[in-house]
RNA sequence: AGGAAACAUCGGCUGUCGCGGAAGCCGCAUGGCUUACGAGGAAAGUCGGGACAGCGCAGAGCGCCAUACUUCCUAACGGGAAGGGGUUUCACUGGAAACGGUAAAACUACAGAGAGUGCCACAGAAAAUUACCGUCUAGUCAUGUCCCUGUUGACCUGACUAGAUAAGGGUGAAAACGUGAGGUAAGAGCUCACGCUGCCGGAUGGCGACAUUCGACAGGGGUAAACCUUAUGGGCUGCAAGGCCAAAUAUGCCGGCGAAAGUCACUUGUUGACCGAAAAGAUCGCUCGUCUGAUGCCGGUGGGUAGGCUGCUUGAGUUGUUUGGCAACAAACAUCCCAGAUAAAUGACAGUCAUUCGCUUCGGCGAAAACAGAAUCCCGCUUAUGAUGUUUGUUUAAU
RNA sequence: UGCCUGAUAGUGUAAUUGGCAACACGUCUGACUCUGAAUCAGAAGAGUUUAGGUUCGACCCCUAAUCAGGCAA
């Protein structure tokens, strides 16, 4: 099942807040990226927010469109993450912030975003074995 | 065929995977399954107006703000409908001219400039009860001419003084009713004829704005999207309003804040209490009024929390028929329930069928598909928009 | 969500009862210098964010739009 219910999504202005403020940054065109790992466990073990700069899209309809394209490519190619993070006692936040000023289509996005995951899993093996 | 206005609709179907709240079922529970539903005409701008909610009643006067032809519609409006007046353009037409008449189209923030104040650059004599040049009359002086040689004759020219006048002075965006005649020392609506405009009164038509007509009077520019006058309306703040629950905490720190006249008490003074209502504060501003008025109030600063429920979607509602009305719209009856998210759902991919465009070997192939995304709700206005269809009237061409 | 300001040469600012759009820096040309800078002289560069209206006349007044900035919770 390829599912993304409200629990994998990142809500509340004090945990986003703390995601902005403590989270690692990196960038990987088009997306800027931060990632913050929380010590307990919260609703589920990746939780994600997207973000689309109102400065670059002044139209609500292109900022929706984009969320909506990054949102389903998300959703299709989460699992082997999910799956590698099942057992951990923490939570994994993440932040897509889209950094491009055109509208890029679904067939651009979805490797982008393939490409993004499995950096996390790498990222996210690496941290495991540190903390531990 | 072109362009205009009004109204309606914007993709359909299948498959795979999802999202949101609702209802039902299962489950101790996290949750799972099924069903139907899930963006717009502008959801936008936040420009008007309401509903709804809160605020130490919101009251009076002045100020401030908004509106401004009439009637009607509406819950209300700065909105809409119908009508009136005006402006511009074009055609025909009357007249010597000034200026009109008829018909059509477009536009119209359209109360008052004959209540008052201000302003009108440059040019022009003058920009608003004018007077520079000019024109005319009278007087004084000077020069000259004439002859009847006058104490003081007549006339021409010039200067000065006192008056009359507003015809002419070609400027300007705008010039003191227009044209013609009379009249006069010169002139002037000073008088007359024709025409124009305004105001008052009467009559007729219209609910009314107003129109037509008669009489009398007047002819003193423009600007109120300058101040203003008149009339009408306006309490303020807004769903992040407001209510409830949970969690957290600090009656924290700094500054400011009064008591006239009088009574009582004893610890007789920077005392306390009563009465009273001053300072201060609230009500958009000011004055009054009202209200609060000491473990209190006001201002500043700082700490904590920042989650959930409700408000929340059944409403000036949708669709249809009939009736009334020129229309905006209203009434009656029947019918239906039709988005409620919260870092914020309404989507992605594939195929196919329609629509439009281009190329066609008429088999097809390729491309495009506007403006744009609900956030308390509703009625308007404004702005952005590619098509397709229907209706209406208009222009041109053909019959 | 609800409000409030502003828009003028390339840049920063002026422009008052509504009457010729001004100043500084910058740019360009010339002079000075072996060359450059500084200095001196001169020139160009706007029609006032856009559209409509009021007025004889609009940066100024009114209406609508566009863009930018700010405030409250």
């Amino acid at each position: 099942m390829q599912k993304f219910p409200k629990k994998e999504r990142l809500s509340g202005k004090k945990a986003i807040g703390e995601l902005f403020k403590k989270g690692n940054n990196s960038f990987t065109y088009p997306f800027k990226i931060l990632i913050h790992y929380n010590d307990t466990f919260i609703d589920s073990h990746l939780r994600l927010l997207i973000t689309v700069p109102k400065r670059n899209f002044k139209k609500s309809v292109d900022r929706n469109r984009i969320k909506r394209l990054i949102r389903e490519a998300w959703r299709l190619n989460k699992s082997e993450a999910q799956q590698k993070m099942a057992e951990s006692a923490f939570t994994v936040d993440v932040a897509l912030v889209y950094a491009s000023r055109t509208i890029l289509t679904y067939k651009e996005i979805a490797p982008k975003i393939i490409l993004i995951l499995q950096r996390l899993i790498k990222e996210y093996e690496v941290h495991t074995t540190t903390s531990i």
